[in-house]
DNA sequence: TTCTAAAATTTCATAGAATAAAACTCAATA
DNA sequence: TATTGAGTTTTATTCTATGAAATTTTAGAA
């Protein structure tokens, strides 16, 4: 069973096509282990090389995008757009006492996930008493198929959403290729279990417990993860941690909702 | 004497028009204080309110904005960005080390900035043992005007670009009206200082010394500065260290001009 | 609730910009 | 010096971005 090509996505009808390719340049050069060449980045989005540069000039010009020699890169203008996410944005802001609390009242390692595309990104996490042996660093994209704070984020999906996640997973090189959808829905949360577990998943050595956090569209965009050494913590333990994760999620939902903006 | 409006930047001719316009939204949004509704922010990019809500939507599809009710502010996916900008770039990778090296030898706060646009930015800080007294985030925008760091980096412009600076700084807020380019000259460093100097300036309570980092093109884009509690440090006691920056500075540009991409 | 004004959104004809082919320039290498 | 490949500029054409106007939605007042 093949996965559909990128194609079939139900695009919203062409609109604004420069700006979309610029966000695509924007992405595709966030995702290259080192710095690329004009050509390669054009053909990587599938642009012709003069569109690319055009592109690529206005994005420097803004400091969005730098360049040594032929070589370019995301520049440095993305830094204080961070600062003012960290800083304004309601979900970061409200999301530090709360994990803060859990941390303190588990020992364990409390994160906030946020589901970006076909990725989730780290926003923000509080380190426990139990060291985990690695950092994870703000804003790091990890899987959606891998890891309980990724898979209680798609728990809900349908089939075709489900495959449209797995297929995304592959072409991002987290999942090898045939994979299925029957494979992944193997380790996502029975129907009914509203929390996700996982035991040397992502990383090794390291057990987990996610709930989602209630949105007020009813899509599940955002997850509370405990993580703990697997050696400190049995399925058990966590599995009893759910109510007052369950909690902070409901109590991080609330804050957002109340929030002036 | 007034200084030049902004229409007489002589732009590159009309490329991209729509990208440009998007950026141009993308970094009125980082300005405002709370999240706004579309009339404002099409009124403040001089656009109209259809091309601008087009703007946000291709925006918010990508996670560079999001929305909460009919108020937008800037999205979750400039977190990832800045983290791909912090690991990858070799301007804050190089820094790290010497920075470290500087508030080690030194006992001071050491900063590295950059300058974006009309601004400069804190790309990397090492604080030293005598504490500031306040933090300071990294992706903070800071003024050109103000701070060691700061002027540093404008010391070497001519008039029409130090006006054009002043202009800006009037405009982001960082200046009173009706600061004049000879009430800024004067706290610029002499003609032949290459350091630049600052006391309660900024913040109250420090003082502040900064080297620029020579750079390829002869443009100078980055500061070097060493920040301490005016009760620590004497303006003598920072200019005895400014052999030290200098040096920095030089291992930053060589660690620059040699990473390989 | 209903009414009213303002804001948001959609539609649409038109102007004008984005596009890629092709020509050209430049740099590296043989 | 010739050759190759990448980058860049030019340009005719296509198609999209644009804002006015119409329509819908929202929010506040009565």
């Amino acid at each position: 069973m093949t996965v559909q090509p990128k194609e079939s996505e139900p695009r919203a009808a062409s609109t604004m096509r420069s700006l979309s390719r610029a966000i695509e340049v924007f992405e595709q050069l966030q995702r290259y282990d080192h710095p690329q060449r004009l050509n390669q980045i054009a053909k990587d989005c599938g642009m012709s090389s003069p569109t690319t540069l055009r592109i690529l000039r206005v994005l420097q010009e803004a400091g969005l995008v730098s360049q040594t020699d032929k070589n370019y890169r995301i520049g440095p203008a993305v830094l204080p757009a961070a600062r003012v996410f960290l800083e304004a944005d309601p979900l970061p802001r409200s999301a530090r006492p709360i994990l803060q609390q859990l941390a303190e009242n588990t020992g364990l390692t409390a994160s906030l996930y946020s589901r970006l595309g076909f990725e989730r990104v780290l926003i923000e996490r509080v380190v426990g008493a139990a060291s985990l042996g690695y950092e994870l660093p703000q804003g790091r994209r990890l899987p959606l198929t891998v890891g309980a704070a990724g898979k209680i984020l798609i728990a809900d999906l349908d089939e075709d959403q489900l495959a449209e996640v797995i297929s995304a997973a592959v072409a991002l090189k987290y999942e090898p290729e045939e994979t299925t959808v029957e494979e992944i829905r193997r380790r996502l949360p029975e129907p009914g279990e509203d929390y996700a577990y996982s035991e040397d998943e992502r990383a090794t050595g390291v057990v987990s417990i996610a709930v989602s956090v209630p949105a007020r569209t009813g899509a599940v965009t955002e997850s509370i993860a405990l993580t703990a050494p697997v050696h400190a913590s049995s399925r058990e333990d966590l599995v009893a941690r759910v109510p007052e994760l369950r909690h902070a999620a409901r109590r991080l939902a609330d804050l957002l909702a109340s929030s002036v903006y």
